[in-house]
DNA sequence: CATGAATGAGACTTCATTCAT
DNA sequence: CATGAATGAAGTCTCATTCAT
């Protein structure tokens, strides 16, 4: 009661705050999460969101902020160090597949993508980017398994790209509403495998690839 | 008086009403949609809607119905007919592009089935059940394609289903956010090139396919 | 097509109309029924109702005119030849027995009148003349028993007057509310025999009656 | 900071909220009474009300309960000492006529009993609930005076307990709708010494009562 | 730091009423 | 006479946000 004792883990309440509501916008969005929901699931009242985070916004960016960085993060660090085109690709999908499966970051972000399509232009915009930086990143490791050879090189890496992380997130999508029917896990193992077969120099007769 | 010209147009304020709707929804979602801003868009008041529409979720759920059912008719007559496998699963991207492209039907499923995952059960589980119509489908087709022997027969059709639902779902995605970016016909293209060179009848040594 | 052909009951469905109106406020009252529960009951839509009526009010007020009367009319034409002030009392009470379980003419009048209290004035100020009429009639029926010397005088007849109207009333609403447990015919008896008791010239020692 | 002075009125904001809401139900009704209302009169905005009920109809059964066990808790308290059955009887008349006349409580019971007949169920069975222990409490009254031989042993207790029961709320309606020409007092003083006088044992002949 | 109380805008919905046909 | 369509006001309720303590 005298003078010390502050709270031990200064600004640990921010972070704290910050995972509990990530939980409940990737569970159900933005719009559908009130103040009021994430204060209940923290054990806080309202006021003590405000006094860590300026408005509603602000905590979504900074969610889809910090999710989006880890992904990013864990995917560079896990995949900057392989020589192997196509087990980088491998390992890509496995995190998606961890990230999807273990964690809310790949859900809150394919959920918020979708919500913010026509609704938030400057998280929209903040998600495209994402995407993009996403599908530069696999066509560059495409690129350097064209280079290498190993892939062939009739097809447009960037649009390979595309579908690859396209494959991805639809799967998750199903994998999110029906997780009874869909074995995650095995849906991205069989995309892997027709698309590391497709991306694989042809024994003798290139198959030829859409216009 | 003396010939033809009946009501003109009978119970078509609904209809105009629901396609307007439709709209919206399929652009903003379901919750972003307000009462009011359909009724703008239609040129109408809030209370004409109400008119034609118990509430909000009624105007939703045959939002939906109608292009669901729009959807799997229009796939089902153009697909039904074909007997070539492979061609049949061409058709299907063909369509899903068109819906995707030239109609708002696609993009009202995609956009209400991420929005509705744990935000509307009742209308989450009428997706689950499209979804898994959807692949029972596709399932159907492989299966033809397996035992006409034009399709490999060690790979588990239903997962393949899913594979091919899920990627033409996520390219959708990448191209309702990046449309500036992505061309869904040649992502489209491009998948079903790699998913059927996948399918086909291995020349010799037959890949391993997951687990 | 070409000329005649009237509706056969010209006024009829004025007077249908009211009928189910009344049913509808003697149940549910005048704000909780609704221009459109009335239209259903007598299968119509609402446009037909605004035919007969000007507006809300003007069924209310007919309504309540309607059946006021009536049950004025009955009890003046029932009451008005009886010379026996005790059996009038009585004939009234059956009347209003009547009144409240075979048809909706006393519960109309209850129900509307304690709604309409601080609700709606003029309303309110109709059904205080009716009331005032009422206890005047009884007023003078027992006034006709005091001066036959029947009925003791040393009562105000006026407020004997209002404390049957009172207990009428108030039974007919425990009825209302509890038809099961409230038998409105013993319990109209059980008060008239008291109340006869009371009015009735005492053998010898009067008892003093409220100041 | 010294002694007393807490937070000076915990709670306080949602006990004057409800005698406010109470003040308006008495005298409109429910239906009649909108949240507006009620918080123009309480000097606050919409939104305040929300803050302490979770909607308008919580707002009502707390009224209720808290109006009906303050007058059951009231008459009991003053009754139940009392050892002469008609002098209990007429205390409770008493009680009534203050609580008709000096605060709203009556008023509030009243109007709500016959607007809630056939429009909200769950309110119709509490109220009903409460004018059963209100007639099985005068019930107990009466059946001590006939076990004491006070009062007539040929007559339904319960039955005269509801006549009783009627007799007040009747006039009570009369009161609250012409206050300027019905003396509440007045009326139930004389009702008593009517219902008292037919409760008494007779002097010798008895007068048959009502089977 | 945090709470309790309150605001105000905006959402959904109901309903009396009007009107062209 | 009657209907179908529509309006507009008013009501209930939600929610992001603010602020004194």
């Amino acid at each position: 009661m005298a003078a010390a004792e502050r709270p031990a883990r200064p600004e640990n309440g921010r972070r704290d705050l910050m995972d509990i509501a990530i939980d409940c916008f990737a569970r159900f969005g933005y719009q559908a999460t009130s103040i009021d929901r994430i204060a209940r699931a923290a054990g806080l009242t309202k006021g003590a969101i405000y006094y860590h985070f300026k408005d509603k916004e602000e905590l979504l960016f900074e969610a889809v902020k910090n999710r989006v960085s880890q992904f990013e993060r864990r995917v560079i660090s896990d995949i900057g160090s392989i020589q192997d085109a196509a087990a980088a690709l491998t390992r890509v999908a496995e995190v998606c597949l961890e990230h999807a499966t273990k964690s809310n970051h790949r859900r809150l972000i394919v959920t918020l993508m979708v919500e913010a399509l026509d609704t938030n232009a400057r998280l929209s915009a903040q998600f495209r980017e994402m995407m993009r930086r996403f599908r530069a990143f696999l066509r560059g490791i495409i690129e350097v398994g064209q280079r290498q050879g190993v892939f062939r090189a009739d097809v447009s890496a960037i649009t390979a790209a595309g579908v690859y992380a396209g494959a991805v997130m639809g799967a998750e999508i199903e994998y999110y509403q029906d997780p009874e029917q869909i074995d995650l896990g095995q849906h991205l193992r069989t995309f892997l495998d027709q698309y590391l077969a497709w991306l694989a120099v042809p024994a003798r007769p290139a198959r030829r690839t859409a216009r």
